[in-house]
DNA sequence: CGGCGTACG
DNA sequence: CGTA
DNA sequence: GCCG
């Protein structure tokens, strides 16, 4: 079950795992020294509470979920005190952004009112990325009389942290879920310049043994200068600078590397030195960061924003079916030179070759961007409507993918997932004409863009050259379309999984980020000779299906399988 | 100097 | 050449 | 553009 691969997965960077002891403590016991007391028996079989409060209703779910795995009870801020619910611990840590607030909502209950510390949702995000309760010192907006006084009989000891950052930066160099101490710290001594040199250098080269969590939930502190280089990125896609297109593509990716590189960096770069040391910054990317820490701005990216031709090929760039070479096409050789000339020219000229394009663009004024909790409700929508007897009638099952499952907060597009419930998987037929149908009629699906439901049934696969047979399979049933929502039109992808054992597959590929996607693929490639795909994982000399075992039926078990260390989807932003 | 994700319309 |  |  997938459960089983859940826990031990927890249990290994959990909080109350076994670590090898040092100085008579374990790792876990020298991490919560520091902290008020009560916390400091965190090692007990007694959990802590949590009291997540006010805060979005997104970042409630995964961050609740998630310190409920390391072992945290998670009492709900409006839950009313039940009587069999008696409080398992003795304090009461309450994550907020918002002191004030949550006093008052915590004050309802005096009996724990002795032991509260009021912290910082990023104490929340760091035990996530972390895996293990980290120090809340840092984090403490607030506390009652009662701890305060119990904390300042520990003493915060400066050695208990540097030991606890040498090794939790020695376990990093093998995976990144553990971070230093001094990522915590507000200002950086000298000395922990090498250490941070050390954590940079020994990050995993690929994006899918990294931790990089969703900005919406995390604020990563190299942000700006990481949407610095994915415009630069687009840049050098819109120029084609000498070479073919592919070398141009492949140039402009490597800004996204070092974007996606970034991303994971828990602290805010000070110096070339430090970008130096991470794995995909060279000397192009070095000279864009050093002009950044130095000016604040890139030149650059400053022409993307005055270029006239720039900024009209970005904005083509954005309509579906429209890519850079027919922007630049447009721009250059049709002299079309404004988003008004595109629309009004595309619909006068009904010889256009991008007929996708034509029933595009009578939208593209309308198109706005979701937010996180409006995606939910379109899921549950589509949901409904394969389901309009109340009695499953078309027995599938949904899942949320995309951005919006990595708890971004918004989106210009959803993508949903779907396959036939456990008992009918052996129907493998398409009911993906049916779902379509049923979703105009009820008004979310506007416009279907692109349609690939095969009705045919096996598609025939020959993955490799040297392979004398070919491999069969379903193909996936997939149909962009615009869909309207509360009186907003958006992107929606569907996507039809027949086989349902292929369905932990899918749901990884569609559910990105895409570097992340890239560099899993890469992955699979360099350390196990297989080629993986949203079908599942095939072997690159035989391109036959790798029978893994045992036969993953979730997306941790897919990972297991992998062997690599299993990444929650809002750990996949890079 | 070769490789960079993979599959589909 | 476009989409994810 | 960067890495092995």
């Amino acid at each position: 079950m997938s459960s089983k691969s859940n826990t031990s997965d927890r249990d290994e960077h959990g909080p109350h795992a076994k670590r090898p002891r040092k100085g008579g403590l374990s790792y876990a016991n020298q991490g919560l020294k520091t902290d008020v007391d009560f916390l400091s028996r965190g090692d007990s079989d007694r959990p802590i509470a949590v009291i997540l409060t006010p805060l979005r209703e997104r970042q409630q779910q995964i961050l609740s979920r998630n310190l409920k795995a390391a072992g945290a009870k998670i009492l709900q801020f409006d839950e009313r005190k039940s009587e069999d619910e008696q409080p398992a611990t003795e304090g009461l840590v309450v994550v907020t952004d918002n002191p004030k607030k949550a006093r008052r909502v915590v004050e309802n209950r005096e009996e724990t009112m002795k032991n509260v510390v009021f912290v910082e949702t990023k104490w929340a995000t760091r035990v996530l990325a972390e895996q293990r309760w980290v120090p809340i010192q840092p984090y403490v907006l607030e506390q009652t009389k009662a701890t305060q006084h119990e904390s300042s009989t520990v003493p915060e000891s400066d050695e208990i942290n540097l030991d606890t950052a040498l090794e939790a930066s020695s376990k990093s160099r093998k995976n990144a879920d553990t971070l230093p101490v001094w990522c915590r710290k507000k200002t950086c001594e000298n000395s922990d310049i090498a250490e941070k040199r050390e954590f940079l250098e020994g990050l995993p080269r690929f994006l899918c043994e990294r931790c990089t969590i969703t900005q919406a939930i995390y604020e990563a502190p190299n942000n700006e200068l990481c949407k610095l280089l994915e415009i630069i990125e687009k840049k050098r896609r819109l120029e084609q600078a000498g070479g073919s297109e592919a070398e141009a593509d492949i140039r402009a990716r490597a800004y996204r590397r070092a974007s996606a590189a970034l991303k994971c960096v828990p602290f805010k770069l000070q110096t070339v030195q430090d970008a130096q040391a991470l794995h995909s910054l060279g000397p192009r990317v070095l000279s864009i960061v050093q002009e950044y820490l130095m000016n604040g701005t890139v030149r650059e990216v400053q022409l993307m924003e005055t270029d006239h031709r720039l900024r009209i090929l970005t904005q083509f760039q954005s309509v579906y079916g429209l890519g850079y070479v027919s922007a630049r096409r447009y721009y250059d050789e049709l002299r079309i030179t404004s988003m008004d000339q595109l629309v009004e020219k595309s619909s006068r000229d009904e010889s256009s070759e991008a007929n996708v394009l034509v029933r595009y663009l009578g939208y593209i004024d309308k198109l706005a961007h979701l937010r996180w909790k409006d995606a939910v409700a379109v899921v549950d929508m589509v949901s409904q409507a394969a389901n309009v007897t109340g009695e499953d009638d078309l027995h599938l099952r949904f899942q949320l993918c995309g951005g919006f499952r990595r708890g971004e907060s918004s989106g210009h597009d959803v993508d949903i997932l779907y396959c036939r419930q456990e008992k009918y998987a052996h129907d493998c037929s398409s009911v993906m004409k049916e779902l379509i149908s049923r979703l105009e009629r009820t008004g979310l699906i506007v416009k279907v863009l692109r349609e690939s439901s095969d009705t045919n049934g096996w598609n025939e696969v020959r993955y490799h050259a040297r392979s004398s047979r070919a491999i069969f399979r379903y193909a996936h049933d997939v149909v962009h379309a615009i869909a309207k929502y509360k009186g907003c039109f958006f992107r929606l992808d569907l996507v039809g999984v027949r086989d349902a054992f292929e369905f932990c597959f899918t749901t990884i590929s569609w559910s990105g980020s895409t570097p992340f996607q890239r560099d899993l693929r890469w992955w699979c490639e360099k350390k196990k000779g297989w080629t993986f795909n949203e079908h599942g994982v095939f072997d690159r000399e035989s391109g036959q299906r790798v029978k893994l075992n045992p036969e993953p039926k979730s997306e941790m078990d897919v990972f297991a399988a992998l062997g690599l260390t299993y990444r929650a989807p809002f750990e996949r932003s890079c």
